[in-house]
DNA sequence: TATCATTATGAGTGAGCACTCACTCATCAA
DNA sequence: TTGATGAGTGAGTGCTCACTCATAATGATA
């Protein structure tokens, strides 16, 4: 994506430019919006010049590519749902957890990708590949197993897993991504703590399923 | 919002300007984005001069709040849930196929709605207020009064609301909104009729919400 | 047919955009 | 101490944008 490493040399007014470039444009990009940011800006937020950007990206959009590269990577570390000898209750859980927090963590980088995939073939791909094909896979999985072992009853698991997928995605849009006075949202869906949501959506999840 | 009400009198080598500017702004707004469609694209979809946009609206802005504007009307239209003496598989049934159905008809201007609200205030208090709102109020209740009545089971009534009201807008945002490969999305997560997610739905919330 | 009120026009405008490039200067090997 | 290096700079460039306004075109009326 990017064409050159990390400086060796030169000035170090910025400990390290490209670090602060990326995370200057990470914060306006969820704020103002990809369109919305100017490339002044990004640099007066990271506090280098407008030229430095070009130093290390060759262009504003393979900045946003290369800042969203760096979030697919966490994706795949969840590999709870197949650990074998845990309860239902307790996988379920877990995922929804860390599903909820890789959300809260990532929020404005997952504001981006989601608004501008809207209207961007190429980022809705990514999105599709790198974020929903493989979590999608590894809930599809473990719910086909379910079934088989006669243990979740005989529904379509794709359906299956849109309704789990939805259930959690829904939430993190509402609480971290939404722009909207936490108190005015709160007064429409109630506030509660990442545990509170895992162990009801489990528990909701856990009920449609059983035979 | 605009200023002017329609036009009467003067030429007519388009039937009504106004219409038209509205219709190519929904098509262009949802296919490249609020920023990335400009005046003299809209002019040019709409079969008039630049200059007629701003006889009908003062701005670009105000020509997006008025598209949106539209489309807040239909959502309060589904009454469906208050409806007495109907099972709860068949009310159930109904608000899926009905939810999918307007995210389906609706489809450009929620995509357009649902991506400047993630960077743009006055926009997300719209969709919380005049979509999400009178929605999960209307569920709110429901869930609510079928837990006092003891058919439910004792569930936060927010959370539940949460996961009825996420399990269908994942797959609103995943099959009508997502500008990816129908096919590909079609491998990773399936292809349904609404009538078939409805159904299956329904049957999966009953499942969670049961004693 | 001439007049008038109103809508529609599109070249024009200044602001602001992404991106460039000739230059600066801190660093460090020799 | 010094010359070579390359990260970092920011005024400048060409272009595109939303928006304007003097004018043209039109239908209704007389």
């Amino acid at each position: 994506m990017e064409t050159s490493s990390t400086p060796r040399r030169g000035r170090k007014r910025v400990a390290d430019a490209r670090t602060s470039i990326l995370q200057a444009a990470e914060r306006l990009f969820a704020q103002y919006g990809y369109d919305g940011t100017t490339t002044r800006m990004i640099a007066s937020e990271a506090g280098v010049a407008e030229g430095t950007i070009y130093v290390y990206f060759p262009s504003k959009r393979h900045l946003l590519l290369s800042l969203i590269q760096q979030a697919s990577v966490p994706v795949v570390t969840s590999q709870l749902a197949t650990a074998e000898g845990r309860g239902d209750e307790d996988i379920l859980r877990a995922l929804f957890t860390e599903r909820m927090e890789f959300g809260r963590k990532y929020a404005p980088l997952v504001k981006t990708l989601f608004s501008e995939a809207m209207h961007d073939t190429e980022l809705a791909q990514h999105l599709l590949q790198e974020l929903i094909q493989p979590l999608s896979a590894l809930v599809k999985a473990y719910v086909a197993g379910r079934i088989e072992q006669g243990d979740f009853r005989d529904v379509p698991v794709d359906i299956a897993t849109r309704a789990l997928v939805g259930i959690f995605w829904f939430t993190i849009v509402y609480d971290y991504l939404l722009p909207c006075d936490p108190q005015v949202k709160a007064e429409v869906l109630g506030s509660y703590t990442p545990e509170e949501y895992a162990r009801w959506f489990a528990s909701l999840v856990l009920g449609g399923m059983a035979r």
